[in-house]
DNA sequence: AGTCAATGGACTGGTTGTAGACCAATAGAC
DNA sequence: GTCTATTGGTCTACAACCAGTCCATTGACT
């Protein structure tokens, strides 16, 4: 039973080489939806300084992005590296592959998460939001419920992210974003249906207004019941493949 | 705006160099309590393959930590790197000088812990626990209860580490690891009085009994309480120091 | 008393990542 | 049209880290 703290604190310090981390904090904005199709990335120099890998490194995770098909590099000034208007399709790794591989792995991010969310629209709803906050906050919620069949699964991400957002904790944030890349892998091996979505926006509705109300008990008990649902489905289609 | 995101995804990755991060992965163990005093540590051969560095950067990490004064190395068969019996005392930063070095730090560090660690009570509550969880979650709290002044927070972190280990949710167990080693850092430049102490206990004793009561609600709000309690004491010593 | 398995300690060659300088292209300003 | 600042593209010398190997020491077991 002390095995528990053991495994957790000896974890490994670093999952893979730069490199690889480099890539998947890349592929982490774009797919959750944080730099949009046309948006250019800050430069190799600027990124590579906040990212504390070395350009070659960085240019080495764009150049890998680039035959992926998500970005593309022009030179000279005004030049940058762009996301492509069209991005690459997740391919849909078969659902029963994935929860063998995952297996316990859904358990851990499905109660971090829940722990993550609850807890940031608890924060979001007890903090008072500037102006600014709540634009984006609302807009967000806009652009989710307006999107596309093909575009949903990021904006959705969007919108969760910009909850994490306005607590002002970048910690709290970052924790959320890395969260949700190890769950949307999984939500890429399940159907959408039209109908979950409308529900989702129903839920997401009531999310965002009382965040902006203040208050705290329904943001909390409204993210709750969104995230248990979808905990739900995605532990049905992962155990019955 | 939008840069609270890109700060939150564009943050550095990494942290420091294997070493360092071993070292604080160690110190991570010693400090909350994992491995306590006279314990010994894995091998040097199965301690870096957890970690997954070589064992060139783990015996320079755990040199460190001898000169430092936390463990000791003997060789030969059922010898091993063994925790002081006697643990260096963590040295008073003066906390204007936390205060101003850490300052949104501690907002940051204090939203994310109430996030995990409420989730954490809720979560654990929600569980059915084994028997060997629900002892190892009353054995830590009788020790906390026990604990002499100089081994109170090293306790303290030891049981709040308990909670989130029997979610059974790794992540969550590390991420709770993680802050409650940014907050410590703060707290050990505040002084521990016998009154709080005592209070604490009851808060603990109320958050053990509704998560072993399988209560979630009445988890998730003891903790919620314990929580604001230390950080109002936080803001309270670091703010006007 | 001798054996032996497991441990910490030390060395070597190869790989990966880095810092920094330099080149090449581009598009707006004049 | 020319200039020029900014960007991606390239190269080299250097430091960090690693995998693998062998050595030195210890104490429980036979």
């Amino acid at each position: 039973m002390v095995a528990q703290a053991d495994d957790a604190l000896f974890r490994p310090v670093r999952t893979g080489n730069p490199f690889e981390e480099t890539v998947e904090r890349l592929l982490q904005a774009i797919k959750l939806g944080v730099v949009v199709p046309g948006d250019r990335l800050p430069s190799e120099r600027d990124l590579a300084a906040r990212l504390n890998v070395s350009r070659v490194t960085l240019r080495e995770a764009i150049h890998a992005l680039t035959e992926a098909g998500y970005v593309e590099s022009r030179r000279g000034r005004y030049g940058g590296t762009f996301v492509n208007e069209q991005l690459p399709k997740p391919r849909r790794t078969p659902a029963k592959r994935l929860a063998r591989e995952l297996g316990d792995g859904l358990d851990d991010a499905l109660v971090l998460r829940a722990a993550l969310e609850t807890g940031a629209a608890e924060a979001a709803a007890a903090r008072s939001l500037s102006a600014g906050e709540e634009e984006h906050l609302r807009r967000c919620l806009a652009e989710t419920s307006a999107a596309s069949l093909a575009d949903y699964r990021r904006l959705d991400s969007r919108l969760h992210l910009a909850i994490a957002e306005v607590t002002g904790s970048p910690s709290l944030t970052s924790a959320t974003a890395d969260v949700r890349m190890r769950l949307n892998e999984l939500l890429d091996a399940i159907p959408l249906l039209e109908r979950n979505i409308e529900h989702s926006n129903e839920q997401h509705e009531a999310i965002v207004d009382a965040i902006l109300a203040g208050d705290v008990e329904a943001a909390r008990s409204a993210m709750q019941e969104h995230l248990s649902g979808t905990a739900a489905l995605l532990r049905a289609f992962l155990s019955f493949p």
